[in-house]
RNA sequence: GGUUGGGUGGCCGAGCGGCUAGGCAGUGGUCUGCAAAACCUCGUACGGCGGUUCAAAUCCGCUCCCAACCUCCA
């Protein structure tokens, strides 16, 4: 391991040094969708980002266990003890179909969406129904130490015993018990609960309610929070290394998920909890209802108001990589447009690596050590707490490296052949195995070459048509290509195309 | 109202006490039949007001804006 892996713990809310509990090995939850829609594009870049995380954690050469869930029952439309109904069980009603063709449905969305955006899938995923037993389980647990309570079939977590055994519930959000009795005390609803900020673990089913399940307690569901504690226990243990999610779910889900596993087991689910940050659009939050909002799918054809044409998944993965994790990202066409110039020269250069070879002459000159910095620089930054945008800095300095000797702007002699293999093998190990991207201009291809033979035709006779200086023709076959979104650029030896 | 995190050049976005972030756009140049690309070059910056320090975009105080969460949200 070249450097020291340092990540920003939520909990603390300091950066601290990674060890995971046992060497060699991490666990890591998830937090997943609740598959009751298609995916939102704020899903996406989030589960980019914990992709690119397992990634570098893979390269770094650990073993990871990579658990991301899938909600399926339980997450409510607002207070669970109030007329709240499941979000699975209202679209299915709004649809009329099974909860399970709902689920099926959008879950399948949402496997294309995440093999769109070249994100490696977890290792388990479990679904909140296929653990039903174990959520009953750990909700007995929490009753037998005291910190859960019965009333009339559901079941609720008591805050306030817990609040006063320790002073752990909180301690994620900043939040204090006493701001949420104050907050939330104009309940209109007459209340089951013992006091506001407690939360249900086991609910028991309206009789319009379709998804229920037998339980000591009454025919009812689960919480939406006590799956994860329940599936992230089942698999990975009662503590556990990563625990991730989107920055929204710090307040109630993972907090009350903390309390739950205190509850259940008195220990902390996960050492190190890391939340990305929300992908806003022009400013705001991405929201349906305000028609602040834009779909992935819309992002791809440019079928929106909101931006001037389609973008592909790959640049779009390349736009979240520029910013950090933990940052917001503001999404807007000019700055959709911006990246898609970088992202094309990042693919441009790479390319012109693979096909430079280092004529075999060279000693190591200060150019050399220049390009070993950066060649450091890249693996440093993400070391440090997984600096995507700060790694890409590198490696676009490097691009310029590449380019300079591609031009003879720089020479070879000052570049020894292994620090030239390093610059190609840092550019397949980051561009792609890490950052996840690809070059969809190239995949765009898939022919058998025949277009590549073809183009090379057309070039040639343009070359042809140059030594001749018969503009007219070579500027007919430029422009008329160009209009067919095929680029030409002259360089030394000789011309090379590209699809826009 | 409470909690958490922000306000960086024309745009996006890093940095978080001294050391060029990077991308896009813009300037001037090299190359090229022209153009594009590429390379070299040059600007423009840290919301406001105080304070700490030899030194502050970075720390502290006050103030003004913005966002998310507190109800379902990645």
């Amino acid at each position: 391991m070249p450097d020291q892996l340092v990540v920003h713990n939520s909990l603390t809310r300091k950066k601290e040094v990674f060890k995971p509990i046992h060497e060699g090995t991490i666990g890591m939850y998830v937090c997943g969708p609740t598959v009751y829609s298609d995916v939102h594009l704020g899903n996406c870049r989030t589960f980019v980002s914990f992709d690119t995380i397992y990634r570098y954690l893979l390269h770094l050469g650990y073993s990871v266990r990579y658990v991301r869930n899938i909600t399926d029952v339980g997450h409510l439309e607002g207070d669970a003890d109030s007329d709240a109904e499941d979000k699975i069980s209202k679209k299915a009603r709004l649809e009329q179909l099974e909860p399970m063709e709902i689920v099926q449905k959008y879950m399948n969305g949402f496997h294309d969406m995440m093999r769109i955006f070249n994100t490696l899938p977890p290792n388990i995923e479990p679904r909140a129904t296929g653990h039903i037993v174990e959520q009953i389980e750990m909700v007995q647990q929490i009753l037998d130490n005291g910190l859960a309570y019965e009333k009339n079939g559901s079941v609720y977590f008591n805050t306030i015993k817990f609040a006063e055994q320790s002073d752990v519930y909180g301690q994620l959000s900043g939040k204090k018990l006493d701001d949420l009795m104050v907050e939330t005390r104009d309940l209109k609803n007459q209340s089951e609960k013992n006091h506001p900020s407690d939360f249900a673990i086991w609910i028991k089913a309206s009789p319009e309610h379709i998804m229920r399940w037998n339980s000591p307690w009454s025919v009812g569901f689960p919480g939406w929070h006590l799956e994860c504690s329940a599936m992230s226990t089942k698999y990975l243990g009662n503590h556990f290394d990563i625990h991730g999610g989107g920055g929204d779910l710090k307040f109630p889900h993972h907090e009350n998920e903390i309390a739950q596993n205190h509850g259940a087991c008195n220990c902390s689910p996960a050492n190190y909890w890391l939340h990305t940050n929300m992908l806003l659009m022009n400013g705001k939050k991405m929201s349906k209802s305000d028609g602040n909002s834009i779909t992935p799918q819309q992002l791809f054809t440019g079928d929106s108001e909101h931006i001037s044409k389609g973008y592909s998944p790959m640049m779009l993965r390349f736009f979240m990589l520029q910013s950090h994790y933990r940052s917001t990202l503001d999404l807007t066409d000019d700055a959709l447009l911006a990246a898609e110039k970088g992202y094309r020269r990042l693919m441009d250069a790479h390319k012109a690596l693979t096909a430079m070879t280092h004529p075999g002459q060279g000693s190591a000159g200060a150019l050399d050590k220049e390009i070993q910095t950066l060649i450091a620089g890249v693996s440093s930054e993400m070391s440090d707490d997984f600096n995507c945008p700060k790694a890409l800095a590198k490696i676009f300095e490097l691009v310029t490296k590449v380019n300079g000797l591609k031009a003879g702007h720089l020479s070879f002699e000052e570049v020894t052949v292994e620090t030239f293999e390093q610059i190609k093998a840092t550019f397949q190990l980051y561009i792609f195995d890490i950052f996840g991207l690809a070059d969809d201009a190239q995949a765009a291809g898939g022919d058998d070459g025949k277009m590549d033979g073809l183009m090379q035709l057309v070039i040639d006779m343009r070359a042809t048509a140059r030594t001749n200086k018969d503009w007219g023709t070579s500027d007919k076959i430029r422009d008329t290509l160009q209009a067919l979104k095929i680029k030409l650029k002259d360089g030394k030896d000789g011309t090379e195309w590209t699809v826009e």
